[in-house]
DNA sequence: TTGTACGCGTTATCAT
DNA sequence: ATGATAACGCGTACAA
């Protein structure tokens, strides 16, 4: 176990001050070939690398993104997480994450102080806590680089990537009037996420344009839990006429819809046909497998590396008219075409 | 957007040097109560905590610490990053994760890089990437601080954590026994992995002391996909006599008996009983849903990070015995007694 | 018990 | 194009 170089071990080999040496790192070009050159090939050798903490001591960097969510879904979280790192370890970063409680009184001052605790050069906020403006206004006051992922552009593009939930839904709504369903309930969400009002309105909209209006009692709000599909399920089926379609607003209440048709004997998609949102590990595993809605998490993350590495470094944001991503439909076998 | 106050900040407000401020910070017994207790509160006054990048490049320490791993069970991922998280953050540590590939060839100097580049603490490495011992001899070859979690004991008591899945399936074995079944057959998994073999051995060994031996065409080994649960179910259902139980490697597999049972039109749990083994995210939400092993793994990452932080802060071990944890069935509507 | 002075590895400000 | 030298914020011999 050697102890590592350091710029001064190069400055030394090469025989020049370590100013210079700090310029080829950093690819100043005021730098002569032959003595850059020379240099490059000592460091080779050496196997050097900057000290990210000296580094980062002296010029105020810390060469670290984190990761700031409140959200129960690990399979999105840790699609991110790869999406994110696929961008950004390349450009030299790590990523530190950070869970949290974005309704306790203290996760404003929780998030800041994670930031400034470790000079985190910049953070990707995951919805919901992505909707707090509260936090996105308290980052701007400290100086922090940020960029949120959302349903709804509520920010500045160079601060936001965005998934067109709306447009999925409303994808959704014309597939399954295309199968010649014309009763169709939905279990929507929390409504005070951006991301329940997307989705709902991107169902009903779409199907009110096709001539369809969705009842009142055929839209009941749920929690986006497996409990709570089951207990709306419970609700919407005991309904006379029984609906033809069930949308949820994620898998998990899905997946209590499909739990309460199999005990209440109503096959699926024979009788009932059943949607989701977001694609999750189980989508492709239960039986029906369930039709849903896919966001390219992986891709997003990236998108949202390349932002805050940009706003980071302060670079020219070369494509910051590339902040907004479009769901897709993941059809399987729990919707079927109207058959009498 | 105020400056961080810093240590020199203290010192001047609170009339002494920033040596002893530093004491302060660290703890050091040696400083007047009364000059503490001042200190103590101009530090709260200004909201300073100590910047981890100086901190870090005096001490060369970072105050990160690094996970490293190799799994694709999300799930497993979360509840280890929140596990770790719940006593490294309180101790004042960051975690950086690292997705990476274990069975590529720069596997290893992948993983020192990136302990090195970033002067991290200490690295948790789990499981699969955790059996390798070259990683482990390269890490203490390079006087890095590691912590493995793993099936077998494989390391130093003070380097390791480790699940006893051989006892939980051996209580599995014990408890399908005493539903009455006499006819048991095992999708195992990939035999190059440790917990592939203690939870197989687990099962048949415990099976052979209550006087069961399981024949060999009744054992497969899949792969632990859900493509290959389902592979291997066809295999073993067309069997005759056919088995009154299936036990899988993993829920992914046990999800894949499920489907083709229900193919083919065999009754789970009538007929056959399944179970799995992670409690994964769907093992709750299939139908019927899945008798399992749950880890108890937020718990075991909690362990995992007590002794990276002893480790790295060359504590004297306080429960250096404390490295096992058990594994503990959960049991759903997937098993049942034999009826005929 | 408390303080002085220096070092950690890098970047940045000035010169030259 | 290159180099001395001062920061950056904190820890720690060593001294008092």
């Amino acid at each position: 176990m050697e102890k590592k170089p350091t710029i001064n071990d190069v400055a030394r080999l090469s025989g020049v001050s370590k100013r210079t040496v700090s310029r080829v790192i950093n690819g100043a070009t005021n730098v002569g070939a032959a003595t850059r050159e020379r240099i490059q090939k000592v460091i080779d050798e050496l196997g050097f690398s900057p000290d990210k903490q000296a580094r980062g001591l002296a010029a105020s960097r810390s060469y670290l993104i984190g990761l700031i969510y409140d959200n129960p879904d690990a399979l999105y979280i840790d699609q991110v997480q790869r999406g994110v790192l696929s961008v950004c370890s390349e450009k030299g970063y790590e990523l530190v994450v950070h869970p949290c409680h974005y309704r306790s009184d203290d996760f404003i001052s929780n998030c800041i102080n994670f930031v400034r605790r470790s000079n985190i050069d910049g953070v990707i906020v995951l919805p919901p806590a992505s909707e707090a403006n509260e936090l996105a206004k308290a980052l701007q006051n400290h100086g922090i680089n940020y960029v949120r992922m959302a349903s709804v552009k509520i920010d500045e593009q160079e601060n936001i990537v965005v998934s067109d939930d709306r447009a999925a839904l409303s994808d959704m709504a014309r597939y399954l009037v295309s199968l010649g369903h014309k009763d169709i309930a939905i279990i929507s969400g929390p409504k005070h996420y951006y991301s329940t009002v997307e989705r709902l309105e991107g169902i009903t909209h779409t199907l009110a344009e096709l001539g369809m209006t969705v009842p009142p009692e055929r839209i009941i709000e749920g929690k986006n839990s497996y409990e709570s599909g089951i207990e709306c399920a419970r609700t919407l089926l005991i309904q006379t006429p029984r609906p033809q379609v069930i949308v949820a607003n994620n898998d998990e209440m899905a997946a209590g819809v499909l739990k309460v048709a199999h005990e209440m004997g109503i096959d699926v998609p024979g009788e009932l046909s059943v949607a989701g949102f977001d694609d999750n590990l189980f989508a492709s595993r239960v039986i029906p497998s369930l039709t849903t809605v896919q966001r390219p998490v992986v891709a997003m993350a990236g998108l949202a590396a390349k932002k805050i590495v940009a706003l980071i470094e302060n670079k020219p944001t070369e494509d910051v008219d590339d902040y907004i991503v479009k769901p897709h439909l993941i059809i399987r076998e729990s919707t079927r075409k109207v058959t009498k």
